[in-house]
DNA sequence: TAGTGGTCTAGACCACTAG
DNA sequence: TAGTGGTCTAGACCACTAT
């Protein structure tokens, strides 16, 4: 954390750092000199203004990338990155009254946004750990799934893996592509009455795959989130394995102060 | 995602490219090759394996340090990422049987782990706009704030600002240093008993002050916590600002379906 | 002191975008 | 086609760690 003394010191000046040259855009992009959507100076433009080589402006770039406030766009320069609209993820969209619409489509609705999903995998496959763990059965125990990627106004924001035991699906919708209803009312219809919700996540970067599939941009963390459903009997009836870009998403619960 | 066809392939042979090379680090690790803390082939061996220059090779390490899977640790070498002890959050570490003790210290005490605190700043000042928001009241209304530093086997993990309407602590010992109990039983004392709690979450990378403040690795996400207390006539009376590591914590609520 | 990673320079070729 | 960012090479000097 030297401060630079700036070429208009006088003698022993200290050359130009990446990281200077990184600070003065992210001091201007704070300020609001560069709105989001707006255009950066490009490499060129920094090597001139601050006299380094190509590597050394485009490390700086690199750096606000990884902080994931800008985007560099091949062949047309480096903005500031904009904002995404927030997907909110609360205690309240579970509500017994919002059980007909699928969840995320009525957020969205209500947020007057599209949401759309793509089917992914239907099928049987055997239980992964973190399934066999939260429905408490052994590991690659035959399983249900239902996989999708859910996507608001054609940006792919979150994969959603879906288990069941092969019990509670067997005589329902939940194994058809569009169940019509939200897994809570299909749950609810045969006997299995969602009462208790468990979620449990953490954060941290995505791998290369997980980049492609979300489209994320460089400097975007996910969301590892899992859901599990209990129903009346507080038996586990569906775990839901899921990765949401984290510049999409907010998570926000409301409770009562324990006992 | 164009396949290279290796130094075996005949004819027309890609290069290696730095992502190739970081491709073939990650498959080791997640194969188990490499385990947490030990080493991975440093830029000299990547070279001559390879045969690329030098900055190709820290290209593909750099790749990988910002997916968070490892560290560079000057003059020692590359290492695979050693996992951190996870800090839970959830939702039953509020409840009133635990109100004595700090609500972090008991965490930590029954993760027989050492928590340690240090007070950043205790002062009255203009509230910021996301706490006025949540206190109902106009932006840059005076009120007092507590802010600190947690740490947990002396490491930083959390940084914790809370804001207090005045009239709330204007004679209570929630100005102190060291207040003895949680906020949770000092508001209980004043009159104001926690009842609703209302918690907002989302993630991001971090600026390079949060990076220094927090101690971060490189690609480690931050999740930006704020948390609302509300007494027994609905009124908040307490914004806590909170930026928390996220290689070190998991959130885990447990709630049942609302009506 | 040897070996490691951190930073910078200088120049090449490629890929994509826009006029 | 000009201009932008993406990738790679080759070599220099520095800072830190270990021995």
């Amino acid at each position: 954390m030297s401060n630079m003394h700036r070429e208009d010191a006088v003698g022993a000046r200290d050359r130009v750092s990446s990281a200077d040259i990184a600070r003065d855009i992210r001091d201007a992009i704070a300020q609001g000199t560069h709105q989001p959507g707006g255009r950066l100076p490009g490499e060129k433009a920094l090597m001139e203004k601050y006299g380094v080589a190509r590597m050394t402006a485009r490390t700086a770039i690199a750096m606000l990338q990884n902080e994931g406030l800008t985007v560099s766009e091949q062949g047309r320069g480096v903005f500031v990155r904009e904002r995404r609209h927030m997907q909110r993820h609360g205690t309240e969209r579970y509500a017994r009254s919002r059980w007909q619409k699928a969840v995320l489509g009525a957020e969205a609705t209500e947020q007057n946004r599209r949401a759309s999903r793509v089917i992914r995998k239907l099928a049987t496959v055997s239980a992964p750990e973190r399934v066999a763990e939260r429905l408490s059965i052994p590991l690659d125990t035959p399983v249900w799934t239902r996989q999708r990627l859910v996507s608001l106004e054609e940006r792919p924001i979150q994969v959603a893996d879906s288990y069941y035991p092969l019990d509670v699906v067997e005589r329902t919708k939940l194994r058809e592509t569009e169940p019509g209803s939200s897994d809570f009312a299909q749950l609810d219809a045969i006997g299995h009455t969602p009462t208790r919700i468990r979620e449990e996540w953490s954060a941290r970067m995505p791998s290369p795959t997980e980049v492609a599939t979300l489209e994320l941009l460089p400097g975007t963390p996910v969301l590892e989130f899992v859901r599990t459903i209990f129903d009346q009997e507080g038996r586990p009836v569906e775990v839901m394995l899921s990765l949401i870009a984290a510049d999409s998403a907010e998570m926000i619960y409301d409770f009562p102060v324990p006992e």
